[in-house]
RNA sequence: CGGGAUGUAGCGCAGUCCGGUAGCGCGCUUCGUUCGGGACGAAGAGGCCGCAAGUUCGAAUCUUGUCAUCCCGACCA
């Protein structure tokens, strides 16, 4: 059974880029580009070669998304989410129901027209088969609000059918005109969840928990902080009433939306018609949230930590914990040091640590010590004939490059309460460099001084679209939230003049 | 799609102005010495100079076309 289809654009873009990694994801580095084109390429996070604007995501980066994904997913368990699956494939039709989720996502898609091809009449190669036309088109999916809401039409009757707490893990594409490896690919990997609720409250407590989920597994594993809140009308989700999102700083000081969480109402619902008879035997439409994070977090992750060596992993979203690199000359040494670094691998798994035994005979320690730096590995642990004889090692931690020689007494010990100090450190440090980097603006000069110089700038905003606009086209800045957890406070706009009653985030981003 | 730039070895680039049989660094292969921070020496392998047409005795180099890529912009939960 052949299966053919073709991609035909909604807006065929053709300046539709890759982009290097050496310009987009970089540091506050200089001289970034070299180091940057190095990691990529050797630390094997993602292939350049990308076709449209997708990206290959090579064995060692996707194992980082792995356990990205592996938390995640517990994490959704435990707050009373299941998987699911829905199709790749959504009827054209179905966009149109929703009026501001069609505008959002109209002008990015891919079409499916056709589903053959046949053999060229001229002789050379394959051209689509015109009799194979499909009847209606079928859009790729860019996100599945549109076929889940579909579905849970006939899923749901009554009140005692809900909550439904579904989540998904899928790709999508999305056809954007410009693309940023990691951070806008056309197609990326993510988890999106949909659910359903009987009232107003318990979706928006739903929306609410589930980005307390994402900053929880921002801070905890990923040693990302985030500041989490509302976004602007500007910002909102094409079909939310209420869009939620953590914010993260990168090293040159540009913000990321890490995650989203939407309180979608009942938008969806009276668009696909789903209702309920609730308690009181009224029929009622039914409440909704979506939420996603997707593999644009692994770029948050690499823009985040990453030095001038390379990656900085935080150990427990490292593939490898800890590397274990031997150092000798003759044979007879050779054997000896081995057997010494293998009885170190099984004692430290023996804890469940995630140990590489780099036993290559091929490369020499110092070249070993910078691959695996460049990879981010943790912990790295170097044992030579010396150590054979006095029972030690040498330790260097990745995030400070700080090397010790200690005993292996109780390394299992010594090396877990270490991965747990570079986690706090990882974090720590993106903290204080985000806190180092946030200001108050009162006037209009200072603020777009502020901006300029790459800052989070706290500042009053009249609450207007138009003013957020113009601040937008002057600056390049946006407001990438209003914070959650920040007090109200009286002042005026920085840009109108307008009373205002909080302060909003206003930063460049990604 | 508007503005700017670039296509030469696996990667990064020089050579193009001023036409004359293809260069450098890294990487790769072999041998030797090395091996506690990306080793050194010697010898090698690897290129329809993006594609097409034109000018010319002769084109990586000049002309025209075309394709691709990158940057800025527009766009982007």
């Amino acid at each position: 059974m052949q299966f053919f289809f073709i991609f035909a654009c909604v807006k065929i873009y053709k300046y539709y880029t890759k982009i290097t990694m050496a310009k987009e994801l970089t540091s506050r580095q200089e001289n970034y580009s070299q180091w940057y084109n190095d990691l990529v390429t050797k630390a094997d996070l993602a292939e350049n070669s990308a076709v449209r604007g997708c990206m290959v995501i090579k064995p060692y980066g996707y194992a980082i998304w792995e356990f990205m994904r592996d938390a995640l997913d517990k994490m959704f368990k435990d707050t009373g989410h299941v998987n699911a699956y829905f199709p790749l494939f959504i009827p054209k039709s179905f966009f149109s129901k929703e009026a501001s989720h069609v505008e959002g996502f109209a002008k990015e898609c891919a079409v499916v027209t056709h589903y053959r091809l046949k053999n060229n009449p001229n002789g050379s190669g394959v051209v689509v088969d015109p009799d194979a036309k499909l009847e209606e088109e079928l859009i790729v999916r860019p996100t599945s609000e549109t076929i889940i809401w579909d579905t849970y039409r006939n899923w749901i009757k009554s009140y005692r059918d809900l909550p439904i707490l579904v989540n998904q893990w899928a790709n999508v594409v999305r056809w954007e005109m410009r693309t940023r490896l990691f951070l806008r690919t056309a197609e990326f990997l993510w988890q999106e969840g949909h659910t359903a609720h009987a009232t107003r409250e318990e979706a928006m407590a739903e929306a609410r928990k589930m980005l307390d989920v994402y900053s929880e597994f921002a801070e905890k594993y990923m040693a990302l902080p985030v500041i989490r809140g509302i976004k602007s009308a500007n910002e909102r989700f094409a079909g939310a009433e209420e869009t939620f999102c953590i914010e993260a700083m990168m090293q040159d000081g540009k913000a990321l939306q890490a995650g989203t969480s939407h309180f979608l109402a009942q938008n969806f619902a009276k668009a696909f018609d789903v209702k309920f008879l609730n308690k009181e035997n009224k029929l009622e439409y039914v409440w909704a949230t979506s939420w996603g994070v997707s593999t644009r977090l692994m770029g948050a992750l690499i823009m985040a930590h990453s030095d001038d060596n390379g990656l900085v992993l935080p150990p427990k979203i490292a593939p490898i914990e800890v590397v274990i690199v031997p150092i000798y000359k003759t044979d007879e040494q050779r054997q000896i040091v081995l057997d010494y670094c293998a009885n170190l691998k099984q004692r430290l798994e023996s804890r469940r640590m995630r140990v590489k035994f780099d036993d290559r005979d091929t490369q020499k320690p110092g070249f070993k010590f910078a691959e695996w730096e460049l990879k981010g590995v943790p912990v790295r642990i170097a044992a030579g004939p010396r150590d054979v004889e006095n029972n030690s090692v040498e330790l260097a931690r990745r995030d400070t490059l700080e090397k010790s020689t200690i005993s292996i007494d109780n390394i299992e010990d010594y090396i877990t309460k270490l991965l747990d100090e570079i986690q706090d450190n990882i974090f720590q440090k993106a903290l204080d460099f985000r806190q180092s980097r946030t200001v108050k603006a009162d006037t209009w000069e200072e603020f777009k001084e502020q901006i300029e110089n790459s800052m989070f700038v706290y500042a009053h905003w009249d609450g207007t679209p138009e003013t957020e606009q113009k601040i937008k086209e002057e600056t390049k800045a946006t407001i990438r939230c209003i914070p959650l957890d920040d007090d109200f406070e009286d002042g005026k706009c920085i840009y109108s003049g307008q009373p205002s009653k909080r302060r909003v985030i206003f930063a460049r981003a990604y």
